[in-house]
DNA sequence: TTTCTACATTACTATATGGCAATATGGCTA
DNA sequence: TAGCCATATTGCCATATAGTAATGTAGAAA
């Protein structure tokens, strides 16, 4: 029930949703996903602290960079199943349609070395 | 967006996910419900609009009382899907278990001519 | 019509949560 | 080694949420 009310937790929150939705569209660093959102970046860090403890997203030092990608989630069950449905919904939401695009323009040099 | 949040949110709350294992195991009123899961009667209330309004149960009136289900959800995605994934999960957690086996023996009448 | 009963609503409190600024950290880079 | 940079952590505030007691309401029962 614990982990269950985790997952639950974690995809009811806007912000997550989003970054859960670019995360399955590409992997992202903490600086790309604060500069697509415009939180502040410990806001950012928590959100994906949370997510990461409930299983929903892994992540892993890229030089200087951290880079956040959905889980495989193979250890458990809900984030898995939620993950997937997530996968396909919310598609035609023009906010999160329009996130997906500027990710792909996203470029954590440019947005670092300022 | 607003839809999704608001399934994931009323399904992130250990009351309200035991009140939907519960219904998806047997039709009950707000008495029972109560008795079930020892909490006053306005919260019981409160979180079946709640559920109510994600599109996650539906209720009748029966005599005096009000009966809650599930909800068909032909309307929501989400929460059709939801309860869908929700009837095979937690089935073994005790806490859950033990609860549904309660409901069989409550009694509106006995609860309600105290 | 009047009363009574299960449920809904309201008003309030305590805790949880999301946000930010300030600071700490760990590991590239020079 | 020393410094720097992206990220993590901490401390704090404002709002949201779950809980209760008190009260309102609609409709069955009399």
């Amino acid at each position: 029930m614990k982990q269950f009310i985790k997952v639950m937790k974690a995809m009811s929150e806007p912000n997550r949703v989003k970054m859960l939705k670019l995360l399955q569209h590409k992997e992202l660093c903490v600086c790309e996903l604060q500069a697509l959102l415009d939180l502040a970046q410990p806001t950012i860090s928590k959100h994906l602290k949370l997510l990461e403890d409930a299983g929903l997203v892994e992540s892993y030092k890229d030089k200087l960079w951290v880079n956040y990608r959905p889980a495989t989630g193979e250890d458990s069950v809900y984030a898995h199943t939620l993950l997937k449905n997530l996968s396909g919904w919310l598609k035609d939401e023009p906010e999160i349609a329009n996130l997906m695009l500027k990710s792909l323009h996203v470029n954590r040099d440019t947005l670092c070395n300022k």
